[in-house]
DNA sequence: TCAAATTTTTAGACAAGCCTAAAAAATAAT
DNA sequence: ATTATTTTTTAGGCTTGTCTAAAAATTTGA
């Protein structure tokens, strides 16, 4: 259907989208996908042509419809992807990522619907990002981070915004992961770093941190 | 480490040397990978330079130990992702090659070991070829076909020479599986087509059929 | 054995996806 | 407002893997 490049333009594309909301600009998906901007701007005029984004000269681009389907069909199957590594073969989930981004584009309706089952159903993947369903909707979205509680506050880890393999190993070190109940005990208001309580442990957060953990 | 081009030609010559024993030319790797002879040049002179087979102009090519080696890999691949797609996301063994196909080019040697682990270390693979383990040696090799079998010889059907979706299909129907007994009730030496009772049911099988069923 | 048929290789072209370097447009700064 | 800077696009080129058409080598067969 789609080649392996523009299912990756895409995603990008997606993502960037949902952190800016407006039009996404061609520095920004080439800083994303680690490419020059030139390629960009080919491959974004390939999609427009196939309706999958609209673009605008100088002005960058968003999805159309269609293509934010693809997109999402992606990430629906990188994300069940990773529950697979991770509830069924054992992987921590600071090493999945790497493996999805391939297993993601395998093409197979079929596979997904019977991988869905398989695993459950799962709303979720490891990190806590929503799996969305076969039509794309998303069922929630986090929306509280660590930073947002306040002294004596505990809270729940429900997921991570940052997926990068060094912090989620950074998490693991310090037995944070999903489920883990974290109480705040001091937190310094001046530059927003935190005391807390994690497994009978206490650890000195910064803010860079503490925002990117989402809790409930 | 090697193009999904390169890992189909190696593993097309594999299959070609496996039956020929002697050089494979370059017309069968056409034939067989559906692709114009001129190409199958060109990717056997890139093949011979990274030393993964050996070749001589107007004289077709074989593997190197190294070739060898890289296509076993992805057979081995292969056939644990069929084995995942028929015991755990109940495929039938008719719907998985072209999945397999796909996932075969996956590039993650702790995946395929944790899958290995999670299938429990299968030697066969849904149509009873067998898996190769992690250094390329194949356990054994099935011998004994159905059209070996005399008048009320008995057999169990161990595996099956041709993987072709149709043939696949005709054996579904009839209900000849991995394990089926299959009695001989008559045999006509003019042509080798046998009148044969599997799974309580009269069937007539043509010597074709016959060649491509394994049996102990 | 030598012409005919077949197989294989070469030569040149093309699409996808990427790159560098330079030009054009947009944005920021004086 | 008009430079200066940054962003984006264009132009042209490269690699991989494919193709067609033609040339060369091999095999077949009379």
């Amino acid at each position: 259907m789609y080649s392996l490049s523009e299912e990756n333009y895409l995603k990008a594309i997606f993502h960037l989208q949902e952190e800016s909301k407006d039009a996404v600009s061609t520095n920004a998906i080439a800083e994303r996908m680690d490419t020059k901007a030139s390629s960009v701007t080919d491959m974004v005029k390939k999609l427009s042509e196939k309706s999958l984004v609209v673009y605008i000269k100088y002005q960058g681009v968003h999805l159309t419809e269609e293509g934010r389907l693809v997109a999402v069909k992606v990430i629906r199957k990188h994300r069940l992807w990773e529950v697979f590594l991770v509830d069924k073969l054992n992987f921590s989930w600071d090493q999945v990522h790497d493996i999805a981004e391939q297993l993601e584009h395998i093409q197979s309706e079929k596979l997904i619907d019977k991988l869905d089952t398989f695993l459950g159903q799962p709303k979720f993947d490891p990190h806590g990002d929503p799996i969305p369903d076969k039509q794309g909707n998303f069922s929630q979205t986090h929306n509280k981070v660590l930073s947002d509680l306040r002294v004596t506050n505990i809270g729940i880890c429900v997921g991570v915004k940052e997926s990068e393999e060094e912090f989620l190993q950074y998490l693991s070190r310090h037995d944070i992961g999903i489920g883990s109940q974290i109480t705040v005990l001091n937190k310094e208001e001046y530059d927003g770093s935190m005391l807390v309580e994690i497994a009978g442990k206490e650890l000195f957060i910064s803010v860079e941190i503490a925002n990117n953990i989402y809790i409930n």
